[in-house]
DNA sequence: ACGCCCGGGACGGCCCGTTCAT
DNA sequence: ATGAACGGGCCGTCCCGGGCGT
């Protein structure tokens, strides 16, 4: 019984390397080109596998769209937090609209990359994504300084204004204007959750 | 003479017409559904014409995609400037994350709909959207509170917060958590660019 | 008004040629190898047409499943009128258990074919069929001898043994066997439907 | 060493059985939807297993059709052979032409089902299934009223028009028409060899 | 050595952006 | 302006092979 039971855990272990690959070329090409824009070949050719393979892990390109949005948003939270904790929002902020965030979309936050395009998937999807992004948000909240008071509401805020001001500095990218768009988002997310004593 | 310009300029006229129609018809599909899920034909019949008519009209559908960022930011520019001559900052913030912009897509703001697409376009769109993208912000600058020092950053700061805050909003649509959302976007607008009196 | 119509009509004309060629093509591929073996590409290639094509003739191939039944069949009730005409009964079953038309099932008749496939069709296919079907045994029991009492009865009894003949014959194909089931069933088909006088 | 013959003999055994429940699962699957509809994976399913542990049975699905052609159709024979011991030809046709058999094609005759298809199967397959056909042909000629003098044609016709009429009530089921065509063949049959008084 | 199941290609129907004769 | 035609890509499913483990 023991054993049967290793072997199984043995084999998934080496099913799941496989579906961990899949998801991680999944992620990195959906938010490289979207998820519409992103065929399922080119993913499994990422992953080293061919097309054939892919429906022994997932029963769909949908069901695949949700774990890699679950995945990557974990990540995300999990990253949030490692941050915060070294170097609080101001880290955030400036990890966030940094240059390198702007110029690897498919490494980045999935939420910069994708959220037209969630907006537009079905429900259990729609839901997923908030299931996460409420965690995602909360990480960020537990930073925010304590004398502001809604510490929730700022953090969405601010992710909001981080989220927008990626995508705008993406989408002038090869110009100027982009690290422009990053300063100005930056200013205006400090000013949002940056101690200011002097307001209050 | 006369006659035969007079009939060339009736028939341009036409022309003209039904490509109006068809940037109209794609306008409204690339917000709702997004570029890459927006097939030709349906635009075409949107537009009231058939298929083949297209490359009469555009030589590619990059170029309409370039004709519907240009067109709907420019109407964009002129919405705000006359939303800002009425209500000032304060009515730009309160109608673009209101629940009727959040659910009409196909009507609102191209960049909350498209941003992430924009971004991989090729560079000519880019540099297009960045054009608009300024006059956009120019007109809500030009509504920034005086006292406020760099009216171009914060106008910025601002418009990337709302468009932020609206994919947010549209990702959880359905969800209590959308309003809530909404209205966390709309305090972090306001803290951004509205007078604080404390301050003076 | 009258070019227009003319031109409207004579690409209508070109249409329906091509048209025409792909539900030859189908009818003839559907009927050799089966409905579910045969490919749209393949049958847009014998058409002389690429797959691309075969969108803004038929909806779905399950339409064309249902025109080429329909075409087939209408065909099968003409010819079958015309023998009966000029050779009576006599003629239908000597012509319907050839070896000829056991040798060319791509030509010959639909129901023996592909009647185990209708079955499992639709229910809009099958009730086409079924009109179909109809018709075929009306020609057919207009040649059956007015001795014999109930007419639409006979006819189906024959058909039924026509067609279960002929394939039984094609299964065994490429032995003396088949020759001796078109004997049997030719025997038997003659026996249910040609005048035996001594029996009324 | 006799104890390893008898391990040996009882995984026999095992693999028989698991070979048995592929058969029959695959048999009630392609007369039910056919054989080219019917994927491996479901018939494996059906049995019990996964789908890797086909090719260790059969060599490929051809392999698969054959045995299933070949099991299915001896169970035909002696299935006959009790109805006509027990209630004569009488007996089979109406147990062949029973509303349960054209509902239950997974379960009926295999000829009814899979003619067309069989016929298309190569060489090998078809050579099989005449071999198969022409016992379940004797074990009906036996029953044929020895005042017919050729038990064999006859009992081949007998079984054309069984087979054609029972295609034809399934492509029409679900409409009364269906009924009729079952009527209309059980008459045809009983005309063609039960005893006919005015020819004694 | 039977069974598990991951994996490999190929192809299925369908739809896309684009061209061109009418 | 029409819409048939093109060629290639989409997702999904097929049959089959083979490495691993009981």
């Amino acid at each position: 019984m023991r054993d049967k039971k290793k072997a199984v855990r043995y084999k998934k272990e080496r099913k799941d390397a496989s579906r961990r690959r899949i998801v991680e070329a999944a992620t990195e090409r959906f938010r490289r080109n979207g998820i519409a824009a992103s065929g399922l070949a080119g993913i499994m050719s990422d992953a080293g596998l061919t097309n054939g393979a892919f429906y022994s892990h997932f029963r769909s390109k949908a069901e695949l769209v949700r774990e890699c949005v679950a995945v990557s948003m974990e990540n995300q939270a999990r990253q949030l937090r490692e941050i915060a904790a070294a170097r609080g929002l101001e880290g955030i902020i400036t990890v966030y609209l940094s240059a390198e965030h702007r110029d690897n979309p498919g490494k980045g936050c999935p939420s910069a990359a994708l959220l037209p395009e969630i907006a537009r998937e079905p429900f259990e999807t729609r839901r997923l994504y908030e299931e996460h992004l409420l965690e995602v948000v909360r990480q960020m909240s537990m930073a925010v300084p304590p004398q502001i008071r809604d510490s929730e509401a700022s953090a969405l805020g601010l992710f909001a204004a981080l989220v927008g001001t990626l995508q705008l500095a993406r989408s002038v990218k090869a110009s100027e204007a982009s690290d422009r768009i990053l300063a100005a988002g930056a200013q205006a997310a400090r000013a949002l959750v940056l101690s200011q004593p002097d307001r209050y």
